[in-house]
RNA sequence: GCCGGCGUAGCUCAGCGGGGAGAGCAGCGGUCUUGUAAACCGCAGGUCGUCGGUUCGAGUCCGACCGCCGGCUCCA
């Protein structure tokens, strides 16, 4: 009889044959044996310890989603017969599984697909586990093309579905998967579940394969924990980019202009200025040069810097004129600041030279990859060379780290993601250079004592990179800030500086841009902020309401006197109601709003509404231009307070 | 680019199994001169994404293209 130890009371005599289970609440949906997860059918054999794994874990989750999928998979067979499966994995929140079916489903099959599903829970079917021998495995998905190369491909690869000799199988009622487990007992433990939309995906992730149909669905421990995730999607559609990039008239995408390219309204372009002159401010502070460069360039200049056998396919068409030479518009400005520094001849003294632009470039990406602002065909990088010695290498890649975590921290990010990612196979450096510019980027995070992950091959094709990624307001992780280390540009355009030893020498190049793109960190600004923008970025940030005719030239003269102190105030003078025009400021999301009328032309008092709708009476205009220019200048995420 | 969905007024959306396009908000005009999230009356505004087809007749059915949305693949 294996003693086992459950968690939390100690050891326990389990009889000869008995599954875990019996030993476990009635709530566990699995199990935990010496820190393997398995059935709560697992029968063990020797002393182990065992956890009780519960819905709501993030096992349990991943148990539960596992078997949601499985369920899903079974309705899909029902309602379509002829089916093919394919693989059906637990993901962040649900779950989804790839199909080939005789037909093209549409939203409404989902609602048949839930309803087969939820008879399926019903009838409450056990999930068996089985060992089959892989030829015997091979017999039984005869007709699932899909399960048979995953079979076929069991022991070549570590990890997939079972090494050696046999494989594993789950079977409730009639219906089979080949899968590793664990699973739920039985198909009544599901918890809330719903099925949410469809997708293509090609099989194995290759575009070479057949397209799949993919169902995704979520899945959660109660119906409660189901709804708060519906209702955080919710959140994420409100705070929407694109749709309050329309709503507070910032930004369009006009379908003349062609997918992918924004052209900003007034306001938006307020909120540009504000971040371009408070990035490039900095840059001077920290000893960058600002420099300017053109949109085009010839083909030679893109042959030089391997962009035309690298980079071809992001790039817009070429542009010629019969008998002139071929154009490229830039995809990037870096060939450009190598010809800056290759203007002269450049000595020791003039390294680290960081050269800085806010350069548009064009990639002509592919069209279902285009998301409003965040992935665009025309966009704005706060892009830097920084030209230096080998060995100043690691210490430059510090400055940027630092001028980095300083940027983002005034925009509320901070506890960076930060990854390495090593050169891919296809590159324009060699092994040697690839493995110094590597070795400079890694000693730097070393010493910058930020916490990475290194993923390799997902570099570019002159360097290897680091990237940060900050999470916003409701969780979510972006890519903004990308450094990267280039030994390969210099040899091809052949950079040279004049070194203290009167010889010439190569020097290295770092690529960085720290918020990544300008319309990009705008759309995560907006999402960060759900439109609702500290008052340094705001595009108005006074509406002052007039409460009738005869108050609007007090409310001039008071935006006049918000205007010299360098706010950005507007006057509302429409016809229209106190509560009408509090309403519009409101919805626009301006950070205070001044309703003006006799009480405050006899008292010299505002009251100030802020965007919270919270109301503050009695405060004097000096006070409110002082609180407000502070709140400005320190580029605060809090509103004044107007106490004290 | 591929798979699925969608495209009606500036915005949000109605519009039946094919038989002459509607609402609310926004805009404009007027009345009201108003006290912290929507005053009242009126007016104007749409080649129903584009092109082609089926039909006596197409916003509605079919096809192609354009664009958007969600994925896949790829990325600032």
């Amino acid at each position: 009889m294996p003693r086992i130890h459950v968690a939390g009371k100690g050891p326990v005599e389990l009889p000869e044959g008995e599954p875990v289970g019996s030993a476990l609440p009635p709530e566990a949906i699995a199990a935990r044996v010496d820190g393997r997860l398995v059935d709560l059918s697992y029968v063990p054999k020797e002393e182990v310890s065992v956890e009780p794994v519960l819905p709501e874990d993030p096992d349990g989750l991943h148990v539960l989603r596992h078997s949601t999928a499985h369920v899903m998979a079974q309705a899909v067979c029902d309602l379509y017969p002829g089916a093919r499966y394919a693989i059906g994995p637990p993901v962040e929140d649900g779950f989804y599984y790839d199909f080939e079916l005789p037909v093209a489903i549409g939203p409404e099959d989902l609602e048949r697909i839930e309803a087969r599903m939820r008879e399926i829970v019903a009838a409450d079917q056990p999930f068996v586990r089985e060992e089959v021998p892989r030829e015997e495995a091979l017999r039984r998905f005869a007709d699932q093309p899909y399960k048979r190369e995953i079979i076929e491909r069991v022991g070549e690869e570590e990890g997939e579905v079972a090494a050696g000799e046999t494989v594993t199988v789950y079977r409730n009622d009639g219906w089979q998967d080949l899968c590793l487990g664990p699973h739920v007992p039985s198909t009544g433990r599901l918890g809330a579940f719903k099925l949410m939309k469809l997708a293509g995906a090609y099989w194995r992730g290759d575009e070479a394969r057949p397209m799949l149909q993919r169902i995704y669905g979520t899945a959660w421990a109660t119906q409660e924990d189901l709804e708060a995730y519906l209702r955080r999607l919710e959140e994420a559609e409100r705070r929407d980019h694109r749709r309050l990039g329309r709503e507070l008239d910032l930004f369009s995408f006009p379908e003349e202009l062609g997918p992918g390219l924004a052209v900003w309204h007034p306001r938006g372009g307020i909120l540009r200025k504000q971040l371009e002159d408070f990035v490039r401010n900095l840059h001077l502070e920290r000893g960058y040069q600002l420099v300017a460069t053109p949109h085009l360039a010839r083909r030679e200049l893109w042959d030089t810097s391997g962009h035309t056998s690298k980079y071809a396919e992001l790039m817009y068409p070429e542009m010629r004129r019969e008998g002139d030479p071929a154009y490229f518009v830039k995809p990037m400005n870096c060939p450009f600041h190598v010809l800056i520094f290759r203007s002269r001849t450049r000595s020791y003294r003039d390294l680290p030279m960081r050269l800085a632009e806010l350069g548009g470039v064009y990639r002509y990406e592919r069209l279902g990859v285009l998301h409003g602002l965040l992935r665009a065909r025309g966009f704005t990088q706060d892009d830097s060379h920084i030209i230096c010695r080998e060995d100043q290498l690691v210490e430059e890649i510090l400055g940027v780290f630092d001028l980095t975590l300083e940027i983002h921290r005034t925009f509320g990010f901070t506890d960076p993601v930060v990854t390495l990612s090593t050169l891919p196979g296809e590159t324009i450096v060699t092994p040697e250079m690839a493995e110094r510019a590597t070795g400079a980027l890694r000693d730097a995070l070393d010493r910058s004592g930020l916490p990475y992950r290194v993923a390799e091959g997902e570099g570019s094709f002159y360097g290897p990179k680091v990237d940060f990624h900050f999470r916003d307001a409701i969780g979510r992780l972006w890519q903004l800030t990308t450094v990267q280390c280039d030994f390969g540009l210099p040899e091809r355009f052949g950079m040279e500086y004049v070194g203290e030893d009167n010889q010439r020498h190569r020097p290295v190049m770092i690529h960085r841009a720290i918020l990544g793109s300008i319309e990009r960190f705008t759309g995560v600004l907006i999402e960060h902020y759900a439109g609702a923008f500290p008052l340094w970025l705001a595009p108005e940030q006074v509406r002052i309401a007039p409460v009738a005719d005869r108050h609007v030239a007090f409310a001039r003269e008071l935006a006049e006197r918000l205007r010299t102190a360098g706010l950005r105030p507007e006057v509302d003078d429409s016809p229209e109601t106190v509560g009408k025009k509090v309403r519009a400021a409101q919805l626009m999301k301006v950070p205070y709003t001044l309703v003006v009328g006799d009480r405050e032309i006899d008292s010299g008092a505002l009251t100030v509404r802020r965007r919270d709708g919270t109301e503050i009476p009695g405060v004097s205009v000096e006070r409110f231009v002082a609180e407000l220019v502070r709140e400005a200048e320190t580029r605060s995420l809090e509103p004044a307070s107007f106490e004290g």
